[in-house]
DNA sequence: GTCTATAAATAGATAGAC
DNA sequence: GTCTATCTATTTATAGAC
Protein backbone atom coordinates (compact mmCIF):
# COMPACT_ATOMS: atom_id res chain seq x y z
CA UNK A 1 0.00 0.00 0.00
CA UNK A 2 2.63 2.28 -0.99
CA UNK A 3 0.09 4.86 -2.72
CA UNK A 4 -1.02 5.78 0.70
CA UNK A 5 -0.76 9.38 1.26
CA UNK A 6 2.60 10.27 3.04
CA UNK A 7 3.41 6.70 2.26
CA UNK A 8 7.14 6.08 0.96
CA UNK A 9 6.90 5.79 -2.43
CA UNK A 10 8.26 2.92 -4.07
CA UNK A 11 11.06 2.54 -6.48
CA UNK A 12 8.77 1.82 -9.50
CA UNK A 13 6.09 4.85 -8.31
CA UNK A 14 9.50 7.08 -8.73
CA UNK A 15 10.08 6.08 -11.66
CA UNK A 16 6.49 6.47 -12.66
CA UNK A 17 5.92 10.06 -11.66
CA UNK A 18 9.64 11.36 -12.76
CA UNK A 19 8.38 10.20 -16.62
CA UNK A 20 4.58 11.87 -15.94
CA UNK A 21 6.48 15.10 -14.78
CA UNK A 22 8.98 15.04 -17.60
CA UNK A 23 5.37 14.74 -19.64
CA UNK A 24 4.11 17.59 -17.75
CA UNK A 25 7.02 19.92 -18.04
CA UNK A 26 6.94 18.84 -22.31
CA UNK A 27 3.50 20.08 -22.32
CA UNK A 28 4.47 23.13 -20.56
CA UNK A 29 6.75 24.29 -23.03
CA UNK A 30 4.50 23.56 -25.80
CA UNK A 31 1.17 25.47 -24.62
CA UNK A 32 3.52 28.65 -23.84
CA UNK A 33 4.98 28.12 -26.97
CA UNK A 34 2.02 27.42 -29.47
CA UNK A 35 -0.98 27.30 -27.14
CA UNK A 36 -3.66 24.51 -26.82
CA UNK A 37 -5.49 24.20 -30.34
CA UNK A 38 -1.96 24.24 -32.24
CA UNK A 39 -0.61 21.70 -29.69
CA UNK A 40 -0.52 18.28 -30.69
CA UNK A 41 -0.58 14.94 -29.26
CA UNK A 42 1.74 13.74 -31.29
CA UNK A 43 4.03 16.73 -30.34
CA UNK A 44 3.94 16.01 -27.06
CA UNK A 45 4.73 12.47 -27.75
CA UNK A 46 8.05 13.48 -30.04
CA UNK A 47 9.00 15.95 -27.45
CA UNK A 48 8.70 12.99 -24.46
CA UNK A 49 10.09 10.71 -27.01
CA UNK A 50 7.85 8.26 -26.20
CA UNK A 51 4.40 6.50 -28.54
CA UNK A 52 1.45 8.32 -28.46
CA UNK A 53 -0.21 5.79 -26.94
CA UNK A 54 1.95 5.80 -24.29
CA UNK A 55 1.14 9.23 -23.36
CA UNK A 56 -2.93 7.87 -23.05
CA UNK A 57 -1.55 5.85 -20.24
CA UNK A 58 -0.60 8.49 -18.42
CA UNK A 59 -2.97 10.87 -18.98
CA UNK A 60 -7.21 10.34 -20.57
CA UNK A 61 -6.96 12.65 -22.89
CA UNK A 62 -5.41 16.19 -24.61
CA UNK A 63 -7.31 18.26 -21.90
CA UNK A 64 -5.83 16.52 -19.23
CA UNK A 65 -2.40 16.73 -20.28
CA UNK A 66 -3.09 20.72 -20.37
CA UNK A 67 -4.67 20.23 -16.94
CA UNK A 68 -1.79 18.68 -15.50
CA UNK A 69 0.05 21.57 -16.89
CA UNK A 70 -1.54 24.55 -15.48
CA UNK A 71 -1.76 22.34 -11.93
CA UNK A 72 2.04 22.81 -12.60
CA UNK A 73 2.56 25.97 -12.65
CA UNK A 74 -0.24 27.36 -10.20
CA UNK A 75 1.73 24.83 -7.73
CA UNK A 76 4.70 26.88 -8.87
CA UNK A 77 3.12 30.61 -8.18
CA UNK A 78 1.31 28.78 -4.65
CA UNK A 79 5.10 27.93 -3.79
CA UNK A 80 6.28 31.15 -4.84
CA UNK A 81 3.87 32.97 -3.08
CA UNK A 82 5.32 31.43 0.02
CA UNK A 83 8.52 32.22 -0.34
CA UNK A 84 7.53 35.99 -0.35
CA UNK A 85 9.19 37.56 2.88
CA UNK A 86 6.45 38.31 5.27
CA UNK A 87 7.32 41.97 6.32
CA UNK A 88 7.33 43.24 3.03
CA UNK A 89 4.72 45.79 2.68
CA UNK A 90 1.63 44.51 0.82
CA UNK A 91 2.01 46.20 -2.45
CA UNK A 92 5.48 45.26 -2.40
CA UNK A 93 4.46 41.35 -2.09
CA UNK A 94 1.93 42.16 -5.58
CA UNK A 95 4.58 43.96 -7.27
CA UNK A 96 6.65 40.73 -6.63
CA UNK A 97 4.01 38.71 -7.83
CA UNK A 98 3.86 40.23 -10.91
CA UNK A 99 7.69 40.53 -11.74
CA UNK A 100 7.41 36.68 -11.06
CA UNK A 101 4.41 36.18 -13.45
CA UNK A 102 6.51 38.34 -16.44
CA UNK A 103 9.61 36.12 -15.61
CA UNK A 104 7.77 32.95 -15.95
CA UNK A 105 6.22 34.11 -19.67
CA UNK A 106 9.50 35.62 -20.91
CA UNK A 107 11.49 32.35 -19.89
CA UNK A 108 8.37 30.64 -21.94
CA UNK A 109 6.67 28.40 -19.58
CA UNK A 110 3.91 30.13 -19.20
CA UNK A 111 0.75 28.06 -21.03
CA UNK A 112 -2.12 29.70 -22.84
CA UNK A 113 -5.21 28.29 -22.95
CA UNK A 114 -8.20 29.71 -25.27
CA UNK A 115 -10.29 31.03 -22.30
CA UNK A 116 -13.78 29.82 -23.95
CA UNK A 117 -12.98 26.17 -24.86
CA UNK A 118 -15.48 24.32 -22.96
CA UNK A 119 -13.90 21.40 -22.81
CA UNK A 120 -10.77 22.57 -21.34
CA UNK A 121 -12.28 24.36 -18.86
CA UNK A 122 -14.58 21.40 -17.92
CA UNK A 123 -11.47 19.51 -17.27
CA UNK A 124 -9.54 22.78 -15.16
CA UNK A 125 -12.88 22.85 -13.24
CA UNK A 126 -13.04 19.30 -12.69
CA UNK A 127 -9.62 19.03 -11.48
CA UNK A 128 -9.42 19.38 -7.24
CA UNK A 129 -5.59 20.24 -7.48
CA UNK A 130 -6.22 22.79 -10.06
CA UNK A 131 -9.13 24.62 -8.39
CA UNK A 132 -7.80 24.34 -4.61
CA UNK A 133 -4.29 25.80 -6.05
CA UNK A 134 -6.16 28.74 -7.42
CA UNK A 135 -8.54 28.97 -4.41
CA UNK A 136 -5.35 29.50 -2.91
CA UNK A 137 -3.54 31.94 -4.27
CA UNK A 138 -6.46 33.82 -5.11
CA UNK A 139 -7.07 34.03 -1.23
CA UNK A 140 -3.51 34.98 -0.88
CA UNK A 141 -3.73 37.96 -3.08
CA UNK A 142 -6.94 38.99 -1.89
CA UNK A 143 -5.72 39.37 1.65
CA UNK A 144 -2.67 41.11 0.44
CA UNK A 145 -5.15 43.18 -2.08
CA UNK A 146 -7.25 44.42 1.16
CA UNK A 147 -4.61 45.25 3.41
CA UNK A 148 -2.68 47.36 0.59
CA UNK A 149 -5.80 49.47 -0.36
CA UNK A 150 -6.41 49.98 3.54
CA UNK A 151 -2.95 51.48 4.13
CA UNK A 152 -3.61 53.62 1.12
CA UNK A 153 -1.17 51.87 -1.27
CA UNK A 154 -3.65 50.96 -3.53
CA UNK A 155 -6.33 52.81 -4.95
CA UNK A 156 -9.12 51.83 -2.80
CA UNK A 157 -11.81 52.92 -4.96
CA UNK A 158 -11.40 49.93 -7.38
CA UNK A 159 -13.27 46.50 -6.45
CA UNK A 160 -10.42 44.03 -5.02
CA UNK A 161 -11.87 41.78 -7.64
CA UNK A 162 -11.03 43.90 -10.56
CA UNK A 163 -6.98 44.26 -9.06
CA UNK A 164 -7.19 41.23 -9.06
CA UNK A 165 -8.15 40.25 -12.05
CA UNK A 166 -5.76 43.28 -13.26
CA UNK A 167 -2.69 41.29 -12.03
CA UNK A 168 -3.88 37.83 -13.37
CA UNK A 169 -4.25 39.68 -16.62
CA UNK A 170 -0.34 40.51 -16.83
CA UNK A 171 0.39 36.58 -17.03
CA UNK A 172 -0.61 36.73 -20.66
CA UNK A 173 0.03 40.32 -21.76
CA UNK A 174 0.79 40.18 -25.31
CA UNK A 175 2.56 43.43 -24.99
CA UNK A 176 5.68 41.02 -23.90
CA UNK A 177 6.19 39.58 -26.79
CA UNK A 178 5.33 42.70 -28.67
CA UNK A 179 8.24 44.27 -26.92
CA UNK A 180 10.31 41.68 -27.30
CA UNK A 181 10.02 41.08 -31.28
CA UNK A 182 11.36 44.86 -31.19
CA UNK A 183 14.29 43.82 -29.67
CA UNK A 184 14.62 47.38 -28.12
CA UNK A 185 14.85 46.56 -24.28
CA UNK A 186 16.00 43.79 -22.45
CA UNK A 187 14.14 41.29 -20.24
CA UNK A 188 15.08 43.07 -17.00
CA UNK A 189 13.72 46.77 -18.75
CA UNK A 190 10.73 44.89 -19.95
CA UNK A 191 9.46 43.63 -16.66
CA UNK A 192 9.93 46.99 -15.10
CA UNK A 193 8.07 48.93 -17.57
CA UNK A 194 5.27 46.24 -17.47
CA UNK A 195 5.22 46.35 -13.81
CA UNK A 196 5.51 50.52 -14.16
CA UNK A 197 2.43 50.61 -16.73
CA UNK A 198 0.80 47.91 -14.60
CA UNK A 199 0.82 49.66 -10.38
CA UNK A 200 1.78 53.47 -11.86
CA UNK A 201 -0.33 53.49 -14.88
CA UNK A 202 0.26 55.48 -18.09
CA UNK A 203 -0.33 59.23 -16.79
CA UNK A 204 2.36 61.51 -15.19
CA UNK A 205 2.04 61.73 -11.63
CA UNK B 1 -14.75 48.71 -66.90
CA UNK B 2 -16.39 49.36 -64.00
CA UNK B 3 -13.80 47.78 -61.41
CA UNK B 4 -11.69 50.93 -62.15
CA UNK B 5 -11.11 52.71 -59.23
CA UNK B 6 -13.44 55.34 -58.30
CA UNK B 7 -16.04 54.04 -61.02
CA UNK B 8 -19.42 53.89 -60.38
CA UNK B 9 -19.97 50.14 -59.58
CA UNK B 10 -22.43 47.67 -61.34
CA UNK B 11 -25.41 46.35 -59.71
CA UNK B 12 -23.75 43.16 -59.50
CA UNK B 13 -20.66 44.11 -58.28
CA UNK B 14 -22.33 45.60 -55.43
CA UNK B 15 -24.60 42.20 -54.98
CA UNK B 16 -20.92 40.84 -55.02
CA UNK B 17 -19.29 43.18 -52.29
CA UNK B 18 -22.97 43.06 -50.01
CA UNK B 19 -22.32 39.42 -49.95
CA UNK B 20 -18.79 39.27 -49.54
CA UNK B 21 -19.42 41.76 -46.70
CA UNK B 22 -22.37 39.72 -44.93
CA UNK B 23 -19.46 36.95 -45.23
CA UNK B 24 -16.77 39.08 -43.79
CA UNK B 25 -19.67 40.35 -40.84
CA UNK B 26 -19.70 36.61 -40.25
CA UNK B 27 -16.55 35.84 -39.81
CA UNK B 28 -16.06 38.77 -37.30
CA UNK B 29 -18.36 37.27 -34.89
CA UNK B 30 -16.71 34.02 -35.24
CA UNK B 31 -13.05 35.03 -34.48
CA UNK B 32 -14.37 37.28 -31.55
CA UNK B 33 -16.77 34.30 -29.94
CA UNK B 34 -14.25 31.41 -30.45
CA UNK B 35 -10.57 32.92 -32.30
CA UNK B 36 -9.43 31.29 -34.97
CA UNK B 37 -8.35 27.76 -34.58
CA UNK B 38 -11.42 27.03 -32.90
CA UNK B 39 -13.37 28.80 -36.03
CA UNK B 40 -14.25 25.94 -38.82
CA UNK B 41 -14.82 27.27 -42.26
CA UNK B 42 -17.83 24.92 -41.91
CA UNK B 43 -19.54 27.57 -39.16
CA UNK B 44 -18.89 30.24 -41.43
CA UNK B 45 -20.38 28.63 -44.61
CA UNK B 46 -23.93 27.93 -42.00
CA UNK B 47 -23.33 31.22 -40.58
CA UNK B 48 -23.96 33.15 -43.64
CA UNK B 49 -26.38 30.52 -45.44
CA UNK B 50 -24.36 29.53 -48.51
CA UNK B 51 -22.28 26.79 -49.26
CA UNK B 52 -18.97 26.50 -47.93
CA UNK B 53 -17.20 25.91 -51.92
CA UNK B 54 -19.09 29.14 -52.46
CA UNK B 55 -17.02 30.84 -49.25
CA UNK B 56 -13.52 29.09 -51.74
CA UNK B 57 -14.90 31.46 -54.47
CA UNK B 58 -14.71 34.48 -52.57
CA UNK B 59 -11.93 34.24 -50.40
CA UNK B 60 -9.14 31.68 -51.03
CA UNK B 61 -8.45 30.28 -47.73
CA UNK B 62 -9.29 30.20 -44.12
CA UNK B 63 -6.51 33.25 -43.36
CA UNK B 64 -7.80 34.85 -46.01
CA UNK B 65 -10.84 35.28 -44.45
CA UNK B 66 -9.51 35.84 -41.21
CA UNK B 67 -7.35 38.81 -42.87
CA UNK B 68 -10.64 40.21 -44.35
CA UNK B 69 -12.64 40.49 -40.82
CA UNK B 70 -9.08 42.15 -39.42
CA UNK B 71 -9.35 44.30 -42.06
CA UNK B 72 -12.88 45.33 -41.54
CA UNK B 73 -11.97 46.33 -37.92
CA UNK B 74 -8.29 48.01 -38.70
CA UNK B 75 -10.24 50.29 -41.16
CA UNK B 76 -13.26 50.62 -38.40
CA UNK B 77 -10.49 51.60 -36.10
CA UNK B 78 -8.88 54.64 -38.45
CA UNK B 79 -12.67 55.72 -39.41
CA UNK B 80 -13.05 56.08 -35.58
CA UNK B 81 -10.28 58.33 -35.23
CA UNK B 82 -10.94 60.27 -37.84
CA UNK B 83 -14.56 61.05 -35.53
CA UNK B 84 -12.47 62.42 -32.41
CA UNK B 85 -12.78 65.97 -32.04
CA UNK B 86 -9.61 67.74 -32.78
CA UNK B 87 -9.42 69.99 -30.25
CA UNK B 88 -9.90 67.58 -27.65
CA UNK B 89 -6.45 66.65 -25.50
CA UNK B 90 -4.48 64.35 -26.55
CA UNK B 91 -4.53 62.55 -23.83
CA UNK B 92 -8.40 62.57 -24.01
CA UNK B 93 -8.04 61.18 -27.20
CA UNK B 94 -6.19 58.20 -26.71
CA UNK B 95 -8.76 57.12 -23.63
CA UNK B 96 -11.38 58.16 -26.14
CA UNK B 97 -9.47 55.23 -28.28
CA UNK B 98 -9.31 52.83 -25.54
CA UNK B 99 -12.91 53.54 -24.49
CA UNK B 100 -13.74 52.22 -28.01
CA UNK B 101 -11.77 48.90 -28.20
CA UNK B 102 -13.33 48.12 -25.10
CA UNK B 103 -17.00 48.71 -26.11
CA UNK B 104 -15.62 46.37 -29.39
CA UNK B 105 -14.71 43.48 -27.22
CA UNK B 106 -17.89 43.70 -25.10
CA UNK B 107 -20.14 43.93 -28.15
CA UNK B 108 -18.36 40.71 -29.57
CA UNK B 109 -17.23 42.34 -32.24
CA UNK B 110 -13.04 41.78 -31.65
CA UNK B 111 -11.54 39.11 -33.43
CA UNK B 112 -9.35 37.16 -31.45
CA UNK B 113 -6.20 35.95 -33.65
CA UNK B 114 -3.04 33.51 -31.98
CA UNK B 115 -0.31 35.83 -32.23
CA UNK B 116 1.62 32.83 -32.76
CA UNK B 117 0.38 31.57 -35.91
CA UNK B 118 2.42 31.91 -38.76
CA UNK B 119 0.43 31.35 -41.56
CA UNK B 120 -2.16 33.65 -40.50
CA UNK B 121 0.84 36.64 -39.84
CA UNK B 122 1.63 35.84 -43.62
CA UNK B 123 -1.80 36.88 -44.78
CA UNK B 124 -2.19 39.60 -42.80
CA UNK B 125 1.43 40.91 -43.30
CA UNK B 126 0.31 40.18 -47.10
CA UNK B 127 -2.56 42.11 -46.95
CA UNK B 128 -1.52 45.63 -48.13
CA UNK B 129 -5.21 47.11 -46.88
CA UNK B 130 -4.48 45.51 -43.15
CA UNK B 131 -0.95 46.88 -43.25
CA UNK B 132 -1.87 50.18 -44.40
CA UNK B 133 -4.35 50.69 -42.06
CA UNK B 134 -2.73 49.28 -39.12
CA UNK B 135 0.09 52.21 -40.24
CA UNK B 136 -2.50 54.93 -40.10
CA UNK B 137 -3.65 53.87 -36.71
CA UNK B 138 0.06 53.46 -35.39
CA UNK B 139 0.87 56.61 -37.02
CA UNK B 140 -2.16 58.82 -35.55
CA UNK B 141 -1.57 57.10 -32.27
CA UNK B 142 2.11 57.68 -32.34
CA UNK B 143 1.59 61.34 -32.55
CA UNK B 144 -1.06 61.83 -29.84
CA UNK B 145 1.35 59.65 -27.44
CA UNK B 146 4.29 62.15 -28.88
CA UNK B 147 2.26 65.18 -27.79
CA UNK B 148 0.58 63.76 -24.81
CA UNK B 149 4.13 63.01 -23.09
CA UNK B 150 5.14 66.77 -24.52
CA UNK B 151 2.56 68.41 -22.40
CA UNK B 152 3.03 66.12 -19.59
CA UNK B 153 0.21 64.68 -19.49
CA UNK B 154 1.72 61.36 -20.11
CA UNK B 155 4.69 59.26 -18.08
CA UNK B 156 7.27 60.77 -20.84
CA UNK B 157 9.88 58.12 -19.12
CA UNK B 158 7.84 54.99 -20.87
CA UNK B 159 8.99 54.48 -24.38
CA UNK B 160 6.43 55.45 -26.81
CA UNK B 161 6.29 52.05 -28.38
CA UNK B 162 5.35 50.40 -24.79
CA UNK B 163 2.60 52.91 -24.66
CA UNK B 164 1.17 52.10 -28.12
CA UNK B 165 1.56 48.22 -27.61
CA UNK B 166 -0.24 49.01 -23.70
CA UNK B 167 -3.06 50.49 -25.40
CA UNK B 168 -3.09 47.86 -28.53
CA UNK B 169 -3.26 45.10 -25.42
CA UNK B 170 -6.44 46.82 -24.28
CA UNK B 171 -8.02 45.25 -27.43
CA UNK B 172 -7.34 41.84 -26.29
CA UNK B 173 -8.01 42.54 -22.14
CA UNK B 174 -9.05 39.34 -20.35
CA UNK B 175 -10.07 41.05 -17.60
CA UNK B 176 -13.13 41.96 -19.46
CA UNK B 177 -14.95 38.64 -19.70
CA UNK B 178 -13.76 37.69 -16.03
CA UNK B 179 -15.91 40.56 -14.63
CA UNK B 180 -18.62 40.04 -16.91
CA UNK B 181 -18.72 36.72 -16.13
CA UNK B 182 -18.76 37.97 -12.17
CA UNK B 183 -21.82 39.64 -13.10
CA UNK B 184 -21.43 42.32 -10.63
CA UNK B 185 -20.88 45.40 -13.08
CA UNK B 186 -22.47 46.94 -15.75
CA UNK B 187 -20.50 47.67 -19.21
CA UNK B 188 -20.33 51.24 -18.46
CA UNK B 189 -18.83 50.15 -15.43
CA UNK B 190 -16.09 47.72 -16.69
CA UNK B 191 -15.20 50.78 -19.46
CA UNK B 192 -14.08 52.87 -16.96
CA UNK B 193 -12.88 50.83 -14.80
CA UNK B 194 -10.54 49.25 -17.20
CA UNK B 195 -9.85 52.82 -18.30
CA UNK B 196 -8.80 53.74 -14.86
CA UNK B 197 -6.16 50.85 -14.30
CA UNK B 198 -5.20 51.60 -18.04
CA UNK B 199 -4.21 54.95 -17.28
CA UNK B 200 -3.94 55.70 -13.64
CA UNK B 201 -2.72 52.21 -12.76
CA UNK B 202 -3.54 50.74 -9.19
CA UNK B 203 -1.77 52.41 -7.11
CA UNK B 204 -3.20 55.55 -5.30
CA UNK B 205 -1.96 59.34 -6.10
C1' DG C 1 3.73 0.28 -19.77
C1' DT C 2 5.57 0.51 -24.34
C1' DC C 3 5.14 -0.22 -28.91
C1' DT C 4 3.01 -0.49 -34.06
C1' DA C 5 -0.90 -0.06 -36.51
C1' DT C 6 -5.32 1.67 -37.13
C1' DA C 7 -9.74 3.39 -36.20
C1' DA C 8 -12.98 7.39 -36.22
C1' DA C 9 -13.85 11.95 -36.70
C1' DT C 10 -12.98 16.36 -38.39
C1' DA C 11 -11.03 20.16 -41.10
C1' DG C 12 -9.40 22.70 -45.09
C1' DA C 13 -9.83 22.65 -49.76
C1' DT C 14 -11.49 21.08 -54.53
C1' DA C 15 -14.13 18.70 -58.64
C1' DG C 16 -17.56 19.10 -61.58
C1' DA C 17 -22.53 19.60 -62.69
C1' DC C 18 -25.83 23.34 -63.25
C1' DG D 1 -21.42 31.73 -58.41
C1' DT D 2 -23.84 28.16 -56.15
C1' DC D 3 -24.52 23.66 -55.18
C1' DT D 4 -23.53 18.40 -53.78
C1' DA D 5 -20.18 15.24 -53.20
C1' DT D 6 -15.61 14.14 -52.41
C1' DC D 7 -10.63 14.33 -51.61
C1' DT D 8 -6.68 14.67 -48.67
C1' DA D 9 -4.45 15.50 -44.59
C1' DT D 10 -4.51 15.82 -39.88
C1' DT D 11 -5.85 14.77 -35.22
C1' DT D 12 -7.68 12.59 -31.17
C1' DA D 13 -8.00 8.29 -29.42
C1' DT D 14 -7.78 3.08 -29.20
C1' DA D 15 -6.76 -2.12 -30.26
C1' DG D 16 -3.90 -5.58 -29.50
C1' DA D 17 0.75 -7.76 -29.54
C1' DC D 18 4.81 -7.94 -26.50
Amino acid sequence: MNSVVGAKPSFKEQMLLAREEAIVVAVNRLLAEKGFDAMTVDEVAAAVGIAKASLYKHFPSKEDLAAAAMVRVMRGARDFLDTIAPDLLPLEKLKAVVRWTIQVQLAGEMPSLPSQNSSLRAALTGSRAYVDALMEISDCLGRWIEAAQASGALNARLPPIVVLYTLYARGCDPVLEFLRAGGQHSDDEIIELVVSTCFDGLNSR
